[in-house]
DNA sequence: CCCATTGTACGAGAGACATCGTAGTTTGAC
DNA sequence: GTCAAACTACGATGTCTCTCGTACAATGGG
């Protein structure tokens, strides 16, 4: 049966679900962005603008903690993930959470700019 | 030593412990608002506008549990609480809030009132 | 004083979560 | 084919959280 790879994902892409615009809930995306780590992740990808990969991000916890975090984040909707290589690039769903929540990012991301402001110096 | 009676409490009064406003946590605020009936709690109060007692929402949950949902609020540093009476009343933090991180409880109570629309009807 | 109302304290149980270590998979380079 | 790099999967562990039930404390009204 042809046709199937008309417009087929790339080879060898491995895909990871992402929840749809319409299951993204608010007290799971509050819930991926209480833990200081994910927080942190997420002001990063911020700042960056664009795709980060997990190697990327310093964090003092093992590699294995990395994946459970970066999961909890594309879980609850807040990054996309996808593989390039032997990397796995994030980005943030600005535009998906700015239709569905419109402004709390950008105030979740100024409150949390805001306090290590008062917190670090 | 002397004279710590003359701007004592009230009398009869027990009193709460809330967190100053340089001890509330962004994280700690985003994890008390990500339970659904801790943000419900805050989405009436916030209709509300003033102070309202325990009793006077109708959770599905004991009063054990209750008692728990509103001490976390107030540890977060998202709800003050006194006691009148035999009443405990409930009031959202606005001001400390705002001044914190501006913005940020309108962004929030607006996401949950669109979600709640999305959902609901 | 007695009592109803309101909320607390304490303990328990079930489930979720953050963290780690080890072993394994996928990819791209040589 | 071989190898290093990047990431995952799985299990373990200790901690936290949500929930409840029962027993208790404080307040205000008769």
């Amino acid at each position: 049966m042809g046709g199937v790879s008309t417009t087929a994902p790339a080879a060898g892409s491995r895909d990871l679900p992402h929840p749809a615009c319409d299951e993204i809930r608010l007290e799971t995306v509050l819930h991926a962005l209480s833990d200081p780590m994910r927080l942190q992740i997420v002001r990063e990808l911020a700042a960056d603008g664009g795709e980060l990969s997990c190697s990327q991000f310093e964090l003092p916890v093992t590699k294995s903690t990395s994946t459970h975090h970066f999961r909890v984040l594309r879980e609850a909707g807040v990054v996309r993930q996808i593989y390039r290589g032997t990397a796995k690039m994030n980005g943030l769903r600005r535009e998906d959470l700015d239709d569905l929540f419109p402004g709390l990012l950008d105030s979740l991301l100024a409150a949390a700019t805001r306090q290590a402001v008062r917190l670090g110096g």
